[in-house]
DNA sequence: GTCTATAGAGGGATAGAC
DNA sequence: GTCTATCCCTCTATAGAC
């Protein structure tokens, strides 16, 4: 029994939103534009996912999941192949799972544009599933950093974590302004990767408070 | 004849719908929850505004403008004092209008919030006036920037401002996750300025393509 | 310049037939 | 699992009295 295009209008519900939540933002974006642009029913939204925040949930979840798992097993093997692992490896290990999944199929990099909403869109929908899904990460990464960088307090480790997000999230964001700047329209993920990890290790181990006051 | 409070109706509108902005969307507020919270009419905000849009843009208009014109006057007495500014200054340059205006009353801190939004919001109401405002102003922090770092490639330029705009609305924002990390909950925005610059200029200045090709 | 009242469009969600 | 039809709500914008 192929259960294969049972699911088809699910899976085009998917990905029809996550193109549109992405382009135009979550709240900016009916269901309405969401069924007829992927030419299904209205109601089969409501049927498969619940309500809008359901089907918010599930892009994130379908996208930030594999990408958060990469990320824990990237540090588990980094951790066990090295009891001092360096930034540049740490920041790796962050980021590259981002850059495969924005290789993923046709819909990958549409939800890296999205994931740089996510931090701001707060207030909304997301909030409690994507800072819990985010925070252990954070956490175990944050602890890695520190054996990397020991001169740094816990607290500018924070921040410079901090940055990076920042600085990760807005670099996937269609190049953000730098399309006003030239003509490289939409580089390749990978190409971003290899301009962002000499700028974000630069930065991580930029000299802290207390290297300024050993002067 | 003192004209002070016949604009008060226009300030209460302006003041609120930042605010709102900031918290949850510009999509997201309704001009109904803007008026009511402002304790003025609902008419109001298109009798003195013209439309949502219009409030949108005179928001935007308030503070980015200063921002702006005070990045050109540094940059221009920057270049004046020294024909070969260092990053840090220019960094400084660039950013510090930033932190000015987040200390300038009650509603500054609150733009700063709204700012890390704009870059994703594009597709909408902004878009125009927001690009064009900041386009300027890049072009010459690159060619300065540029000055700066002949060693970079312009391309290589290019990338970096990119990823430093991203790292500067983020870190405004009420310290994105960082408040799930730690206690430091409203950090000061010269707190924030202090943690930030050595995180940029050493991400700014770190070994580009060129210098490694030279190894 | 401020108000009430309402037009007119579009939103999310659901009941019930198939 | 899919569809139609519809309820009910909220939104922006405006007309017109004061």
């Amino acid at each position: 029994m192929p259960k294969d295009h049972l699911t088809q209008t699910r899976e085009r519900i998917l990905l029809t939103a996550e193109r549109q939540f992405a382009d135009q933002g979550i709240a900016a974006t009916s269901l309405r534009s969401i069924t007829s642009a992927a030419d299904v029913n209205l109601a089969a939204v409501n049927y498969h996912f619940g309500s809008k925040d359901g089907l918010v949930e599930a892009v994130y979840r379908k996208h930030l999941e594999p990408v958060n798992r990469a990320r824990l097993a990237n540090l588990k093997a980094l951790l066990a192949a090295n009891d001092k692992p360096g930034v540049e490896a740490i920041v790796r290990a962050f980021v590259e799972p981002l850059v495969i999944q924005a290789n993923d199929g046709a819909d990958g990099a549409i939800f890296t544009r999205l994931l740089a909403q996510s931090m701001h869109e707060a207030a909304g929908h997301v909030d409690r599933f994507y800072a819990r899904e985010n925070d252990e990460v954070l956490q175990r990464y944050r602890d890695c950093m520190q054996l990397a960088l020991p001169n740094l307090t816990p607290d500018e480790i924070c921040w410079r974590l901090n940055f990076m997000l920042g600085t990760l999230h807005n670099a996937f964001l269609d190049a953000g302004l730098l399309k006003l700047m030239q003509s490289d329209r939409h580089p390749r993920p990978e190409a971003t990767l290899e301009k962002l990890i000499p700028f974000l290790v630069a930065g991580l181990t930029a000299p802290g408070e207390s290297a300024v006051a050993a002067l």
